[in-house]
DNA sequence: GCCTATCCTGAATGACCGTTCAAGACCTCC
DNA sequence: GGAGGTCTTGAACGGTCATTCAGGATAGGC
């Protein structure tokens, strides 16, 4: 049976593949760029096989939406679960946004999901549940900070949706690698406006502290 | 002379006309959806003429965007001389952003010039004048009021980076009509982040007493 | 060990669309 | 008033895809 298994889990195996190929095309050319050809190849099957799971292409990324919102939202709590007290979770995020990892890349595969938001009801429902989950992350840390008097806002709601809106508008620039901007400063720009917005006081700027970084 | 010159006119006017009708057309349906009989169409010409004047349907993209480059500046010169002093100004800036015309359809045009700036050189570039443009002009009016002594901040490049990559941010729920989003919205979620990047006053926060708008 | 449903392939199909082109209109300048 | 350039047209061309399809592989149930 282990073998049985094993093999019945195949088709889904080829089916994930697929939908992480088509992430990858569209990161790479864009939506408007993405062919099922390329999609194909990346995934190392046949242009049958896409179109078989996913009727067209159109279908195709669709479904990749969904697993991108999947992935997004676990490594969304994994990244906040690092680290622990309102304070240095916030920097978190400040550094999170500008990212450790191939940061411009999905930044501009956000810049592709908002266009095509405009048009598509998928990439639009996903963008916005996407979007919904930030700022509550957000919004949940924001109120931790607030229960524990060190931050001070009078309009919680509407700091996060600036703080986050902001982090979006530095991310454009990010992604047009805007000359003069960079990691580092979207982070420093963005933390500022942080501490600004909540009121945030020099005593706690620190991150060391109070918690802090596990590490990296 | 009259009807020659007005004659000699008309290949130019036409040309215009397929620059505008390129741009009506992106604005409805993106880049990526755009033909070059859709422009022909909305121009009221045939598609050779198109083809003629601009090379390719991207060249007539990028000759368009020229054409924004010039209007957009024009129209926010237009825009902030309409209104005197600082405070005032600005105030007047966060109403721009949420644009008493179209301003959504304007704002998904922005949205589509980013996500082809990532992959077209002319868009990039056309974007990139857009912004320090902008840039510079929001930067003029803070520069008004560091020194008339009503805006306080430490570090005005930031500042203006800052609050220009708020309105981006917002504008992007505003293009794709967040729940919750609204131009009312907008402007007031900017206009206070303004307030307090600039540490303006509660006393000069109205917009009555010392200059104001002039109408509309 | 066959049978059937599922999975998979890649060649064939056909639509769409940018670009080319041959022809004609129109203007200007001589 | 006509020659020669600039404009303008729309039909024809050709390339690029998404999608279809006919046929195989595969595997689990009998």
């Amino acid at each position: 049976m282990t073998k049985a298994a094993l093999a019945a889990k195949a088709p889904e195996e080829r089916r994930e593949r697929i939908l992480r190929a088509t992430i990858a095309v569209v990161r790479e050319r864009g939506f408007a760029g993405a062919r099922v050809t390329d999609i194909a190849v990346e995934a190392g099957t046949s242009q049958g096989l896409v179109l078989y799971h996913f009727g067209s292409l159109a279908g195709a990324f669709a479904a990749s939406l969904t697993l991108l919102e999947d992935e997004f939202y676990e490594e969304l709590e994994r990244n906040l679960s690092e680290v622990v007290g309102p304070v240095p979770r916030l920097r978190h995020i400040a550094e999170l946004g500008a990212g450790y990892g191939p940061a411009v890349g999905d930044w501009r595969l956000w810049l592709e999901l908002w266009v095509r938001a405009i048009r598509d009801d998928d990439a639009r429902a996903a963008r916005e549940s996407l979007d919904t989950r930030w700022r509550g992350a957000l919004r949940q840390v924001v109120d931790e900070g607030l229960a524990a008097r060190v931050f001070a806002t009078s309009d919680p709601k509407a700091s996060v949706l600036r703080l986050a809106a902001l982090m979006d508008g530095l991310a454009i620039q990010l992604a047009l690698a805007d000359p003069g901007m960079t990691t580092g400063k979207f982070t420093e720009l963005w933390w500022k406006s942080a501490v600004l917005e909540l009121g945030i006081s020099p005593v706690n700027t620190a991150t060391g502290p109070q918690g802090g970084r596990k590490k990296r």
